[in-house]
DNA sequence: TCATTCCCCCAAAGCGCTTTGGATTTCTCT
DNA sequence: AGAGAAATCCAAAGCGCTTTGGGGGAATGA
């Protein structure tokens, strides 16, 4: 069933019938009732492709997901962030289309999605230190928005970022608090900018206690609970072994729960471990009371605003750039406690 | 750029220049060239949607990813097996559409892709008992494949499956070849189809080996490292504790791990276990030697087969669908050992 | 040389929609 | 009742592409 077959049926013609669907108002209210009723029993809606030709919007919004550095990485958070995201899109009836990319294609693909006029907008995904796609897209004119954002860029562009300096500042201070002194971080690649905040974050909180950073405390990598494990291992496995431990993905936590366990300590006794946690929808922190401490973000909700900010740009492309700087809460589970007393 | 305005630059209509770069035989290799560089140069690609609408293609495929029954749960599968369907749509000129909904919608949903036009297929992600999406689907009309099976409907449809119920009365049968005989099962909810035929299996290794079915060693659920956790937790707990566990996720097992040696037992040789590993990149099981012994079958490789298979049905839309099973290895890691001797 | 076949290329129609610029009809007011 | 304003509706153009149905020129054969 297509607009014309739909007129031809209710004896209107097109331009009353296309406006009556749309909302125009030179149209009577009975008419209107009347199309979209015919509308509804025949099933019809209008192709996606046609209106598109006929208004020049997509219609569509395009998230590039770049496989993480030559690692083949699908970043785990993506699945939810994409459910959230989806739930606006829908609501306004745009589409999502998805590509993903290893990193070398990222300028042709992005070219593309603008010649081919396929989407009206992208969200631009795993910012790194330095990201390039920021000042392409500015340079194409295609809109977007960041899930993050890109030291080292400082035109103003719209994102929506979790305050990772501040919570892991924070959640480091806790630790403090708590007596500990030898704090180790586990974290993201530091090509991610994330992860470079992150650090940021906790070596601030060292410095504003006096304590030196330890390079031996600190790891980045891949987050997967292998790396969780291993690090976690090599740390305690040193004189000096640290009495805490932060780290970047409540995956990774898993692995560095099981080096603690396996060492024969208890966790949130003899080592305590503060984790961040997206929220991730399958992987919760316990089920009411939280198993990590944990700075909380969820990473879902972050979907649902950043697609909120990108349409709006759509819709007015003249407005500045939003910006949205999320805090994480800090929730304490049992995973931390007082740092043992030597003896 | 578009083509009206190529073909003005270079002197030619629309017609030809068209024809060059689609290929079409009734252009000069020399005129070809002389339109390829051009397009090249002036970074000239077609719009989507104009070219739908000419063809009637969308060049789209979509994938509707069901929100788990009201538990708000990603699967957690889907973004390893986004980035295989990926790869293959982008080498063919396709493009890939999300739509996130919670089961409740999906009818509407379907016939929504189906009269706008706006996919050319869709691929049809965690299939449930008879689940009703296949004959919606084909009633539509609309080319689809999917990804398991529905055990209920028994009309021919193209689906790529692992062979789930071998596979899990495989890895039980390894479990009673080391001597065990009291073995649980950690499912996934059994209204998803591909959960239902792993407990088959796994009941189909019991009848073999005349042990009758607990239901007390049988725990279904979403798959999260919590429900692991305690499904083992309290299995171990009874007066006649299962020696070995069978689980149906990778994340689920590092609860059960958690639950075994929280008990002050060690895994492999108190208790033994095996899980299923779909070889989420972010979640490896092992470095190089595999920590669990698995089940193991790669769900990002079924996405590029799966893919395959949709884009062969739809170019050729009167062969018969088609169907493929994969076997997964049994890998065996330092998880299982031989059943302790009772004394 | 002329007719025939290829080779290249083109004009125009059509895909399904929106939107501009009227054309009718119905109201409203004097 | 008659004129101007409102209210409804319509025909046709246009979005950017593919594709049908030729058309003219060069090459081929007699």
């Amino acid at each position: 069933m297509n607009l014309k077959e739909l007129s031809q049926n209710l004896g209107l013609s097109q331009t009353t019938v296309s406006r009556a669907l749309n909302g125009y108002p030179e149209v009577s209210p009975a008419t209107r009732r009347r199309v979209e009723e015919a509308a509804k029993t025949f099933n019809y809606s209008p192709s996606t492709r046609a209106k598109g030709l006929a208004t020049g919007q997509a219609l569509a919004i395009g998230h590039v997901i770049p496989l993480s550095n030559r690692h083949e990485m699908v970043n785990p958070i993506f699945g939810d962030f994409i459910a959230g995201a989806g739930e606006t899109y829908s609501r306004h009836g745009y589409e999502m289309i998805l590509t993903i990319v290893d990193d070398a294609d990222e300028r042709k693909i992005y070219e593309g999605l603008k010649s081919r006029r396929a989407v009206d907008g992208v969200i631009v995904h795993g910012p790194r230190m330095d990201d390039p796609r920021i000042a392409l897209l500015q340079e194409l004119g295609l809109p977007f928005a960041v899930h993050g954002r890109a030291t080292g860029y400082d035109k103003p562009y719209a994102w929506l970022d979790v305050n990772n300096r501040s919570a892991f500042q924070r959640a480091t201070d806790f630790l403090f608090d708590l007596g500990h002194r030898r704090i180790g971080l586990i974290n993201g690649l530091e090509v991610m900018d994330f992860a470079h905040r992150r650090r940021a974050g906790y070596e601030a909180s060292l410095g504003a206690h006096d304590v030196a950073i330890d390079p031996k405390l600190m790891r980045s990598g891949e987050m997967t609970e292998v790396f969780g494990y291993q690090s976690t291992r090599d740390m305690l496995d040193t004189e000096n072994a640290p009495t805490a431990i932060l780290c970047s993905s409540l995956i990774s936590a898993l692995g560095v729960r099981r080096a603690i366990e396996e060492k024969g300590l208890i966790m949130g006794k003899d080592v305590s471990v503060i984790t961040h946690d997206d929220a991730l929808s399958y992987l919760q922190n316990g089920d009411d009371l939280p198993i990590f401490t944990a700075t909380r973000s969820s990473v879902r909700d972050a979907g649902r605003k950043l697609a909120k900010m990108l349409l709006a740009a759509i819709a007015d492309p003249t407005s500045t750039p939003q910006q949205q700087l999320l805090e994480a809460e800090l929730m304490v589970g049992s995973s931390t406690g007082p740092a043992p007393r030597k003896d």
